[in-house]
DNA sequence: GTCTATATGAGGATAGAC
DNA sequence: GTCTATCCTCATATAGAC
């Protein structure tokens, strides 16, 4: 198991040793810098943009972060440990996989509003992050890869338990499993017709029983 | 129906008013450039990284285009307007639904290969491009309510037809396809275990009979 | 159709006063 | 902790020679 913040220590450590000290008025700017990386994209979201919004001036936002490159990393560590935290959780329950999975999934939905900034920045630059010089981002991967393990996990066994079919592929059905989940930040609004408890059971329910009516076709293989 | 070139003509114009004149030389330019685009992101890509993959220098680019965003442009176009084209031709098949959806499934993932970069920059760059300012790009939103018209019109037939279960939202349903099918292309790779044709057959699956064995649990409603 | 040269502006970041 | 002022770099885009 790899810790997202790359310590020895196991606790939950906020923040990369390159960043100033804890406090509240920095989380409040890592906040508000979050919502406009989503709206405009990183690069297209001036140090200016974010420092008028917290109503100071762009050279006042260096006393709190040594560069712009420092606030999405602490943006992308926040949401990373709270996931794989709860994530780990669920799979301590020790239920049978279908069960597991299903808590799975609607741990992911239930990230959508609390994290719909992050997780909208995790999608729309990722490309972006990895392809800069050095390995500041390489946790990116390493939490990518972790997760991994632990979905395409409870799926083989559950197609080992006879629950799920064994002719889909585990880690492609992982993949299309993840990619509906998060993708959904681009259009999930809260106060729609469902929450994300809604989305959740929705999707569980066409995820595991199918969008056909009536008698199954015959499974291949 | 709504063009995406909005042009009165119904033929497949090609470019917008304001670009040069068609030219190999030119469709050769936005190829290269997507392929940038797609890998480092709009933004991040400067016309002086295309101007040298090209072998010219940057300001020769001018000579076939007024500005980055018109190449841009012109890749996302000409992606929708082969994507729409051949949505519209298989739903003028009038199969039954279930047929025309799993169609509309494998039409989707075809588009991956050929049409990679485009579908990559479209997700990455789709929030930056919409927040310019103008209208320039105001036909994506168009181009979109359009897939989605047709989409979720062949889930409603399939749900009265009674092909499909009637406790899931159209909408809901048709994002949540979408979602899977697009985002592929952030690890789909040609030459791996499946094409895109396996890809789509794999997910038609599970979408229409889902991941569970044996029984079908209940239909709520 | 490409080059040279450059205008023009914006962005990230810094130094030091307050 | 914020402001003032500014440096430095690099971006898009232009003008005109070849």
């Amino acid at each position: 198991m790899e810790d997202v913040n790359q310590r020895k220590s196991s606790t939950a450590v906020k923040r990369a040793p390159a960043a100033g000290p804890a406090s509240e008025r920095r989380d409040h700017l890592v906040k508000l810098a979050a919502e406009i990386f989503a709206r405009k994209g990183f690069q297209a979201t001036t140090v200016r943009e974010i420092a008028n919004e917290a109503g100071i001036l762009s050279g006042s936002l260096y006393h709190h972060f040594d560069s712009k490159e420092t606030i999405v990393d602490e943006v992308l560590r926040t949401f990373l440990e709270d996931l794989i935290a709860r994530y780990r959780a669920a799979l301590e329950s020790d239920a049978d996989p279908r069960t597991v999975l299903s808590e799975m999934v609607r741990i992911g939905f239930s990230t959508l509003e609390p994290h719909r900034a992050a997780i909208t920045v995790m999608q729309n630059d990722w490309n972006y992050l990895r392809s800069l010089p050095g390995d500041r981002f390489d946790y990116l991967v390493r939490a990518e890869d972790e997760v991994e393990r632990m979905w395409v996990d409870q799926i083989k066994r559950g197609q080992a338990a006879g629950q799920f079919r064994t002719d889909v592929d585990p880690k492609l059905t992982y993949r299309m499993i993840r990619d509906t989940i998060w993708v959904a930040v681009r259009w999930f609004r809260p106060g729609g017709r469902l929450n994300t408890g809604g989305l959740a059971e929705h999707y569980i329910t066409v995820l595991f029983d199918g969008l056909a009516t009536g008698a199954r076709t015959s499974q291949k293989s």
